[in-house]
DNA sequence: ATTTCTGGTGTAAACGTTTACATCACGTTT
DNA sequence: AAACGTGATGTAAACGTTTACACCAGAAAT
């Protein structure tokens, strides 16, 4: 290996010039410059890593920590775009920056316990800590924001030490909903619930609610959970026509896109058409959603903005520990396209805007509720960027 | 920060005492094992990774520098999901060894000027680099092999320092025009070819060429050039009805699946059926291949599998660096769904064999190609898998 | 009672940078 | 001529681990 001595014995200078040189400072003669250059350039001399992250006290890495998915199935996989989304917006303001990114995957386990001394190791790694939703226990990510900043991407407004940044999945749900009965004259609705306790299951169902309290003259005729999968859904969509399959509800609302697939496949299994009998929304946008026939309308995630807040959330973070932490709610958009009844072929998107309201709304709609309880923290979304300052480096 | 120094004091010990708890060593008495377990929990100990790596020599990470995309559109964007897969098997690899994974995006630069400080960079803080093929010009990378090792996804058994691992394209395109001359009696084929000299266009199209050669009966009456897009699919599409709308071929070979929906997308606009009029096929499987009407037939690319093997390889290279370098080349495998008229709805999957042929043919099939010039260096697929030994860990 | 072993523990020197501070040569000012 | 900048360079002490080696107490062998 290659070192700073090794370059300074063969310039005949010290590392401190060699090292003055290398991150072009100035104070070094045009002569001096020069032979050094010629040294490294010699040597192929390249910095050590772990050697500048230890004596700069910084390591210039952020750690990422996606959820691995098992499921091997190519429409369940496009969900795989998620992360993958997630991941260049946070590769985009990385560079910008300098930094690296360490990436791991880990093993979503129901339990919420993770594989703690991956972590730990991590944690040792980086400056600082970007975190998906939903598979390590909350108490666990208090421990790692107690040692360094962390960023929980999607997450709930939970704990204290650590920041969140997500969708705004609630006014989204909301907007879809309201899209039906106002634009489609939808009044008796079925809901594809998720998972009763997924955050974004219960924000998204606590918006159905929410407006159908606002809408007397609607009705939610029934509704099934499903677990987040294509095959759930078709299940749902069979038991939907099962007990109501006399008579249909105007419009079936979707926990998320893969199970909207799920219902469309069972539908046209039972010839029910869509949007002809009954319209059907998803949530996400995944990417196939504007493949199927119909189009699928639903509500689109900003994935890639998730990772870019996120990250210069972190970084800020990183630059200035004493920073508070807070929750960023990013707003959805509205993706219009056939299953709704909405016309063939002009598929529109509309900004969603983020619905305010109080505790008390929140209680009302959902007494009780891990979300209601934090409706305090909710913050909205900001349309203000704060400046991300770019960190003094070296 | 809490450093060794810390634990040691509190538990009124020395740091090397605490080093050996902290990794499980033996030599230690239970009652001060004890003491040190608590004091690190008490004080929330993680030691610091830089600090490690120095130490240590060996940073214990691994480097992946991929292509990044610019393209908007969704269905360009199933692309993502080519290297979110490598990335997966990589990943799964390296979890294994409890190593961590250092990711990059690279402008992809027509001329393959790679963004060398950040290239340097990283080579400074990782222990071996994976990188993907195609946006790095090859002297380049000879330059990162010398300092340490480097395995090529996907590229071209070039220089004399880095490991290649890819995907057989020849054998995959010969297997699939096989498939459609002998399965489907195809005798006049189309080809929609990829750029001039972009390595995988390049095996794909000597792949097709090579079989025509064996197949004397066929003939090849005509070709376009597209640039691996939908919309450049399209205008290929266009330009054959234009020239040979009177007699269609019996079939055409897109060299990737993006340009094969593109035509179809043509064929559809202009009322050509597929495959009743006219047999299609693409390359890669890419996800919504199989979404499309009717179903694609293609050649699957074991992507998450050349992950794996890169990882794998550059682990054993890391471990042991007197290896020399080896070229490594995966099977693919033929997607026969309908567009090739094969029966709707029984998608099915055959193991592609490798072809092993001599530096003759190939150069027979394209002289004074680069492939041509290279066959000596090809080597079979290996089914042996080697045994890559967990390095010893401290 | 000495010697020899052995297991438990401590000491201190790396590892390759960065950087505050010291030093030095050489002009400028008085 | 002495004092004083000033700009270029060197010195050496961190940074937080790991680990070869030294040391020491007590048990076992003589």
């Amino acid at each position: 290996m290659v070192t700073l001595y090794d370059v300074a014995r063969l310039a005949g200078v010290s590392t401190a010039t060699v090292s003055r040189v290398v991150h072009g400072q100035d104070g070094v003669r045009e002569g001096t410059r020069a032979r050094v250059r010629q040294a490294i350039e010699e040597l192929g001399y390249v910095p050590d890593g772990a050697a500048q992250s230890l004596s700069r006290r910084r390591k210039d890495v952020i750690g990422l920590v996606c959820k691995e998915r098992e499921i091997d199935d190519a429409l369940e996989n496009a969900g795989l775009l998620y992360y993958d989304q997630v991941l260049r917006g946070v590769e985009e303001r990385i560079r910008y920056h300098d930094w690296s990114l360490l990436i791991t995957f880990m093993q979503s386990d129901a339990t919420g316990q993770p594989d703690v001394p991956r972590l730990d190791a991590l944690s040792g790694k980086v400056d600082g800590i970007l975190i998906g939703e939903g598979f390590v226990a909350s108490h666990y990510i208090e421990r790692l924001a107690a040692r360094l900043p962390v960023v929980v991407i999607a997450g709930i407004p939970g704990g204290q030490g650590a920041d969140v940044v997500a969708a705004d999945n609630f006014s989204g749900s909301a907007a879809i909903v309201t899209h039906l009965i106002a634009e489609h004259g939808a009044r008796r609705l079925f809901h594809v619930d998720g998972p009763p306790d997924a955050p974004d299951a219960i924000e998204r169902r606590l918006a159905l609610h929410y407006v159908l309290r606002s809408n007397p003259q609607c009705e939610l005729i029934g509704s099934a959970h499903g677990i987040f999968s294509v095959h759930s859904g078709e299940q749902a969509g069979e038991e939907l026509l099962a007990r109501h399959g006399g008579a249909l509800p105007d419009a079936v609302v979707c926990a998320n896109d893969q199970m909207a697939i799920g219902v469309l496949r069972a539908f046209a299994a039972a010839g029910v058409r869509v949007p002809a009998d009954v319209a059907l929304v998803g949530f996400d946008d995944i990417y196939p959603a504007s493949l199927f026939d119909p189009p699928l309308t639903t509500v689109h995630q900003p994935t890639r903005m998730l990772g870019e807040r996120a990250c210069a959330r972190l970084l800020d973070r990183i630059a200035d520990p004493t920073l508070r932490p807070t929750v960023d709610l990013l707003p959805t958009e509205l993706v219009l396209r056939a299953s709704c009844g909405c016309p063939h072929g002009t598929a529109t998107r509309q900004a969603v805007k983020t619905l305010e309201f109080s505790s008390a709304d929140l209680a009302a709609a959902a007494p009780g509720s891990r979300i209601a309880r934090q409706a305090g923290s909710r913050v909205p979304a900001r349309a203000s960027r704060q400046p991300s300052r770019k960190p003094a480096k070296a």
